[in-house]
DNA sequence: CTATATGTAACATCATTAGTTACATGAAAC
DNA sequence: GTTTCATGTAACTAATGATGTTACATATAG
C-alpha cells in the first residue's frame, strides 16, 4: 500500500517558502522535493483552495505564504489535504450484518477512533514555527560540527 | 488507498471458529468472511506459522483453535500477521539530506510513533475473549428485542 | 480408490498516490 | 503586441499491495 505523503510535501514545500523573499515557483519547489512541477501544482493546490497560499502566474509568478508560521497547524494542513485516511488498517465490512463482525468492528473502531484523537490533537499543537526552529537547531548544529 | 483488513478477517474468523465445536473449513469461514477459501487460506496461515491455530488437510479437517480465547490478544494477531504497517499517511523521502525535510520528518514520526504506541498498547489489552462477550452482548440483544 | 480438505503458484482486479506529457491561459517584460 | 515565464489542468502511465480467482498438487479419512 502506497503511503500518502502530501503532508510531509507541503510542510516541506512551506518551510522552504519561509526561507526565500518573494514567491518560490513550481520548479523550484520540485527541485527541493526531487519531484515534478505537475506533482507540487496538484498539491499546492489543496492549500491554495484552503486561503494558506496563493499563486501568481507569470513572471514573477510563484507560490506565496503570507501568514505567520505559528498561525498554521499540521492539522489545518491535513484538513486542507481533504482530512485523507489515517490508518492502512479497517474494517473488513463497514456495515456487516454479522453481529461477531459489529463485535469486531465495534472493537477496531473504537481503538482507532481514540489513536486519530490523539493524532488530531498532536497535530493541532504543532505549528509551522516549531518545525521551522527545529530546521534552525539543525542547521546550528551542522554548522558547529563544520567548524 | 486500500486498506488492509486481515486482522478483521482472523478475529471474526477466530470468533466463529470458538463458536463451533470440532474444526471449521476455510469454504465455511469464507462464507462468513464474504469471500474465497483461498484468501482464507492465506490469511490464516500466517496465525498458523505463530502458532495460533492448527489446520489438517482431508476428512474432517479444517482450521482449529485449542487454546483460550482469553489468552490471545489484539497484539498476538498484529503481531502473527507480520505487523503490516499501521498509517497511511507517512513521510515522502525516509532518509533525506535536507534539514528542512529532516525536521518535518522528525515531527511527523514522532507523532505517529506516538499513536502507534497507543494502538499497540491497547491491541495488547484486548482479547478475544473480550470480543466474544460483546458478542454476546449484542446477540441477547437482539434476542430481547425480538421477543 | 474416492471424496474432501488444505497448500500454493500464478495471474487478474482494484484503489490511490505519484509521475509524466501536452497544451491552454494569464501576466509581466521588452 | 510579441515573447517569455509562470500556473491550471486534462489525460495517461507507473507503482504498490491487498484481495479475488483459477488451477492443480498433496494429504487424509473412509
Amino acid at each position: 500500500m502506497k503511503r500518502d505523503s502530501r503532508l510531509s510535501s507541503v510542510l516541506h514545500a512551506l518551510l522552504h517558502m519561509a526561507e526565500q523573499e518573494g514567491p518560490v515557483t513550481s520548479d523550484a519547489l520540485a527541485q527541493c522535493l526531487g519531484t515534478n512541477p505537475v506533482v507540487v501544482r496538484r498539491t499546492m493546490a489543496y492549500l491554495r483552495e484552503a486561503g494558506i497560499v496563493t499563486s501568481d502566474r507569470g513572471h514573477a509568478g510563484g507560490w506565496r505564504f503570507h501568514a505567520d508560521l505559528g498561525s498554521v497547524t499540521l492539522r489545518q494542513l491535513h484538513e486542507a489535504l481533504g482530512e485523507p485516511a489515517m490508518f492502512a488498517i479497517g474494517n473488513r465490512n463497514e456495515a456487516p450484518e454479522c453481529l461477531v463482525e459489529q463485535a469486531v468492528n465495534a472493537a477496531l473502531e473504537d481503538t482507532f477512533a481514540e489513536a486519530e484523537a490523539l493524532l488530531l490533537k498532536r497535530f493541532s499543537e504543532i505549528t509551522l514555527a516549531d518545525l521551522a526552529a527545529d530546521f534552525a537547531r539543525r542547521h546550528a548544529a551542522v554548522r558547529r560540527k563544520r567548524s
